[in-house]
DNA sequence: GCTGTTATGCGTAGACCATACGCAGAACTA
DNA sequence: TAGTTCTGCGTATGGTCTACGCATAACAGC
């Protein structure tokens, strides 16, 4: 079956094992100084306060007081300290849905909890994903959301395929609007300004020859107006549950 | 009304000027050597063939056969250099919807043309994206989504959160496509090894009381079988299209 | 045609970054 | 006590972007 034929089957990555907490500490040497849980927790701390782009090996060790290369005898590399990082960034999933939800219930909570953390710790976005989820936490969220569609007559495979579809649509409504909050940050201007300058750029760049519909979205004052971006979100959201609500009864029916 | 008040209103950051070529050369001083756009599609060049990582100041003046330091009289920054890469990545918009299209089927095309311009060039993906779409092409994709829903009873507001869902959606499946193509260039394995790698590795962490569902997802083999990644794309597209089918008829009746 | 102005090309250098390597010393085993 | 192995970390390499300044080329006006 294996590839590799230990005891107990083929070898994981390090930095996975790392993240489950399976590596074993030898007996010998030094008694280690620092663990792999305060590297991240200090990491998750500088990008609190000051961004992703502030995460350097050199800042992080500072923030420990201990030497820049002190780090790697934890960590393979950075960005394995970025995938544990996100999976501590994340925190515990929202648990299981209440007993009294329905799945439209469910997921609208699971995809809330999703867009609160990702408000709170917009680096997370930053953070260039490289992989299916395969950390405790993230499996975590996986479960608890797969566990809303539970009564329903979904495939596995379609259950699976709409978590991602949400999951997608909360990560990319929450990077829209943590990069006007950038934006808005780098430029000065005032959050509630942003979407009205960006308007007016439009409207001096845009032919209406050329771009009649965006002009006509423009003389409808869509962009002047600072509309809630909660709102918004659950706009997005309501649209895919009447998708997923579309598909589930025609499964039933 | 605007705050700089010359002849033509407020002043547009330069890097926008230079994406609309707005940016008019003054009479004096030596003949450039080079222009802006050739220079982007250098750099274009270098991410087709090595990957946006590739692509540094040093790289791209180095396929021009210049000097690192010569292209900073083009560009005012790094960053605007990707800007401007993605404007000509992407590409001309598809064009607007064939007449006997509905909406449905316009956005299905519109949808799919992203999908294909991102399966092609997947570095654009990597590309931090740093705000709402400005550059020429950009809007001429958005004007071009907004055309196929001109029939509908959907507000103008409410179209552009349409496109936006729809959009987001496009990035997200070519972003975890991508990544599984690029992980199994990285580690050797085969493409249509990846999935089965990784639901071996997830049976491996996962234990069955913790996380009851996802271990129903394996056992259904879901992530066994290797599916077409278009089907994949397609039916979450579906999804999305249903529910703004839904949103329409509401609207509608 | 000459001079002053202005833009270009680009060399140098600074401030970061990740990380490969090697060494001194600590903590364990035998 | 001797040997082994692991830790902490100093040093060094090669990469990044880009601020600055200088020589030179091209034009404007006299």
């Amino acid at each position: 079956m294996a590839a590799q034929t230990d005891d107990s089957g083929p070898v994981l990555p390090p930095a996975i094992e790392s993240a489950w907490g399976l590596r074993e500490r030898p007996p010998k040497g030094p008694r280690p100084g620092m663990s792999v849980p305060t590297i991240v927790d200090a990491a998750v701390r500088v990008a609190d306060a000051d961004g992703l782009a502030a995460v350097s090996m050199s800042r992080v060790a500072k923030e420990l007081g201990a030497a820049t290369m002190a780090l790697y005898r934890y960590v393979g590399s950075k960005d394995e300290l970025l995938m544990l990082m996100v999976d501590t960034g994340y925190g515990p999933s929202p648990g299981p849905p209440a007993p009294e939800d329905n799945w439209r219930a469910g997921l609208t909570r699971w995809a809330w909890a999703e867009h609160d953390v990702l408000r709170r710790r917009s680096w997370l976005l930053h953070v260039p994903i490289s992989g299916p989820p395969i950390t405790p936490q993230q499996l975590g969220w996986l479960e608890d959301g797969l566990r809303c569609l539970d009564g329903t007559t979904l495939a596995e495979g379609e259950k699976m395929s709409t978590l991602l579809l949400i999951t997608g649509y909360v990560r990319n409504e929450a990077t829209l609007t943590s990069q006007i909050a950038e934006g808005s940050q780098a430029s000065g201007v005032a959050p509630n300004e942003m979407m009205p300058a960006y308007g007016r750029m439009l409207s001096r760049l845009i032919d209406p020859a050329r771009f009649p519909a965006l002009h006509r979205v423009l003389s409808a004052g869509v962009l002047t107006q600072d509309d809630d971006p909660d709102d918004e979100f659950a706009f997005g959201l309501d649209r895919i549950l009447d998708g997923v609500e579309a598909l589930i009864e025609r499964r039933t029916g």
